[in-house]
DNA sequence: CGACATTCGTTCACCTTTCAACTTCTTAGG
DNA sequence: CCTAAGAAGTTGAAAGGTGAACGAATGTCG
């Protein structure tokens, strides 16, 4: 029985993509986190304020959040602490399930939100969003839902 | 003087786009750091053993290291440390340079790196590169290089 | 009902990252 | 030369992240 086949590398063409892609992906974050620095946010804070912004009451469940967010349950915990300790967010106990907490965005979290996304923004188009035509961002959205569907398919596997 | 002008939102396609790259480049850290956890190395390990495997004499100066991988010269002396305690890496005075170190690649993590490399290609192949036509991926290289340079302009900017 | 598994969220101990201070050496200018 | 400015790396304390263990509440199934 053959187990041990040959590795298939990457090609040329693969493997510069790649490291372009990793390459972009790390000073991204770099810069968009930098860009937050001035109002005291990082990238997952804000993360969190969109998300609850988004969100029916301005409130989700712990767990929906960290699961909307991409993070651990204590991750999330932490987190919640430090925005809580900022006045962002307040903890708020769920009735229907006594286990339960809500995270709830407070006005000045709402406030903050609304000042700093206009600079959120523009920081992701200069960096980003308007350094690509329309059509190649179509592309790039088209190739890389596949990649999403994927690799939300494989989180939490063994 | 007209300053405050609005804010130039993101369209609903940019907004998917850019929402759907950035959740998969979290997924896809995550993912290929879970594929290297049962090899006992971290991405930031992984990136340092490529770069020390592809120079010249196995060996780089901190600084130079620091730069390739993006991050503080802080963070790459305490990694080094783990690294250097790992076995896979040691520290060589530099001789033109009195201030300077070499970061070497030792037998054993030139060993550790041809061993884990194949895993990590293919993983890399299973939740990207393969799920990517050819030519996609080659459009995606293409848009994704003038933000490349973009950022590494920006780097150590006010 | 009663026992067992499961979920929710927090906590603890440990590891990693950040930031600023520091040492040592090099370089540039007078 | 000699001094001042700067670069190379390290260090240590504080902040952030991880994973296992935990208490409390809910679900499930004989």
């Amino acid at each position: 029985m053959e187990t041990d086949t040959a590795p298939q590398w990457l090609t040329n063409e693969e493997q510069c993509a790649w490291r372009t892609h990793v390459e972009v992906n790390r000073m991204l974050t770099y810069q968009l986190e930098k860009d937050l620095q001035p109002f005291n946010l990082t990238m997952n804070d804000y993360d969190i304020l969109v998300h609850l912004s988004e969100s029916e009451e301005k409130r989700m469940r712990m767990s929906d959040l960290a699961a909307a967010t991409l993070q651990s349950k204590s991750r999330l915990s932490h987190q919640i602490t430090r925005m809580e300790n900022a006045g962002l967010v307040r903890r708020e106990n769920c009735e229907s399930d006594r286990r339960g907490l809500y995270t709830v965005l407070t006005d000045e979290g709402m406030e903050t939100m609304q000042r700093v996304a206009p600079h959120h923004v523009a920081s992701v188009r200069q960096h980003f969003v308007d350094l690509i035509s329309p059509e190649a961002l179509g592309e790039l959205h088209k190739a890389l839902t596949p990649i999403a569907e994927h690799l939300r398919a494989q989180r939490g596997k063994p």
